[in-house]
DNA sequence: CAATAAATGCACTTCCATTGCATCTTATTT
DNA sequence: AAATAAGATGCAATGGAAGTGCATTTATTG
């Protein structure tokens, strides 16, 4: 297993503390978590850093969006196999009503959907609303 | 087939002109709409009186929500047979890259999905995205 | 018609996403 | 190593949409 430095530098982003910092803090959380949950957690980051370093973890495939239906923008880091870079990786994810935590179930694949002639299916957004394990 | 009168008092509506003109507004459009979309057709209209009117029609299962993943609320009405108040039933929309529209696909129901042990799940948004009919 | 309840319109607040610009830090070149 | 360029950071500000409070108008009921 590489370094979290190596990782990033393959990626082609660049080496500062505060990103090292945010990644660990991602690699840290089992949930997806938004801007201010990180802004929180470093409460002498900038707002704006934090926003633009995660955009650039996205372009750079290393964390994805998540609309779960919060109406906030959550995070989270591409696994392994996640193929967010592919544009064909099926995202499942769970929302718990409860906690209001939301969840990658990397490993439950999305079925394959059925679209009506004409359309083309290029991504699909799958977001589960229920209680979750620690909830229930 | 009842008036719109008839049937919005059936659910418990009270008539108004602008309620009527808002459903007519709503039924007259194939995909789901926001409501800048309806305060633009009718720009006398309070955005408040917009607001408020779609959140009643939502409660009395008229209308239900769409999350697209553009960060936008969506409308739409809901068809026979949508189950919206049962919270059992599946909705499938289609998103379209191109045209930026969102399209009830009530004919073609979400397969169940597995969640995993401990985890219970209450509803499923499910978002398809790509390129629609039209923009083919 | 009076009394009551609901609908509407205006003003305002809040929250999050996003951008511009100045400054600081890191990398590159000579 | 100094100069330069490129990128990262921080502050301030903007914009868009959701949501709320209150006064006014409109509709319903007795």
């Amino acid at each position: 297993m590489a370094t979290i430095e190596q990782f990033l530098e393959s990626k082609d982003i660049r080496i500062t503390a505060m990103r090292l910092l945010i990644y660990k803090f991602l690699a840290s959380k089992e949930v997806a978590v938004t801007l201010s949950d990180i802004q929180n957690a470093f409460d002498k980051a900038d707002r704006t850093t934090l926003y633009r370093t995660l955009k650039t973890f996205e372009e750079k495939d290393v964390v994805h969006q998540i609309d779960d239906g919060t109406g906030i923008t959550k995070y989270a880091l591409c696994e392994e196999g996640c193929n967010c870079e592919i544009g064909t990786d099926l995202h499942l994810h769970f929302h718990c009503n409860n906690c209001n935590e939301t969840i990658c179930l990397t490993q439950h694949k999305i079925p394959q959907i059925k679209v009506p002639k004409g359309f083309v299916s290029e991504d699909v957004n799958l977001v589960v609303k229920g209680i979750c394990d620690k909830c229930s």
